[in-house]
DNA sequence: CAAGATTGATCTGTCAATCTTC
DNA sequence: GAAGATTGACAGATCAATCTTG
């Protein structure tokens, strides 16, 4: 019964309010349905982007974060910041990559502990081709699914949430 | 580029709009933003549940959807949809917990195509152990993250994004 | 043969070392 | 020695193929 609150004994009268550190019903809820529309979205943008591109999720916006930088450049410590993965995944993701041809990587010649990674012409011509179908898959499934107002709310919303996970981090319990 | 309007030629007037297909600056952002969110929340709630429980986020789940039941019991494709898992993923799943003995399969008595998961004491106990305190992440990272109207609108937005990825799903392009 | 479920091959991610450079 | 990055072993997910039952 996790989720739920705990059944009342039969003599007890229902308390108005959930037991403190439960879900009331409508918390239960939002978080089911936000969660299963977290779920279905990387599945269903993941699974275009492989059938459409040959690239995952990850894949892309590596790609996309290198293409932004005037030099196609990015430490791999700071691509890996700002795809969400840990370092030790980028540093798989990205010698797959390589193979690929899409990507390569150099030592910084101004400090051999950092390492650059570097978009090719081809990741940038894969990206190209990859990123009218997935924009338009984001626009339709996620920006026109709710009015600019609400989507405001959702990044503002998103980002508490973003906080607060970045100071449970580093906490001790 | 993608993700961000083309250059305009320099004697070109800029556009008030975003080209058709593309993201304005602030829907990019919010974008980023919200994907940002779910990944990271995603990789918290799965660490801590693993940490605090040994069960990843789906496992969790499996165990959660099947206690709900007044049987403890579901049929295999109900649980994979329950927990947003394909089949086969959640074949390979229920598998694990069978050999940690925390789920047990049996094929349907009335319809041997339908195998039954169930529930076993030990399973329920290793979810009533876990529950709190992957309840009180739920509830610190996100439902009190949002206030109660917010959350009801990202439940509401969540609804209709869920429902554009099942219209997407069964299309022809 | 269609639906439900499982399996095996393969690929990707994770975790805990390890290596290198400052 | 600490930060940045890589590696290897293992756990988990995906996809296509297969098996089974109605």
């Amino acid at each position: 019964m996790p989720h739920s609150r705990p059944e009342p004994v039969s003599t007890e009268v229902p308390e108005p309010l959930p037991a403190p550190g439960w879900l009331s019903p409508d918390e239960l809820a939002a978080w089911r349905t936000f969660s299963r529309m977290m779920a279905k979205l990387q599945w269903e943008l993941d699974g275009h982007l492989q059938r459409t591109a040959c690239l995952s999720f990850v894949e892309y916006h590596a790609l996309a974060m290198l293409s932004e930088r005037p030099d196609h450049t990015l430490r791999m410590s700071e691509l890996a910041d700002l795809t969400n993965a840990s370092l030790s995944r980028l540093s798989h993701l990205v010698k797959r990559l390589e193979l690929r041809g899409l990507v390569r990587r150099e030592p910084d010649p101004d400090n051999g502990r950092f390492t650059h990674a570097i978009l090719t012409e081809q990741g940038h011509a894969t990206l190209v081709a990859a990123a009218p179908a997935h924009v338009a898959k984001v626009r339709e499934l996620v920006i026109d699914a709710v009015s600019p107002s609400q989507l405001r709310q959702f990044a503002a919303g998103a980002e508490r949430i973003i906080d607060r996970i970045d100071r449970s981090a580093g906490r001790c319990p």
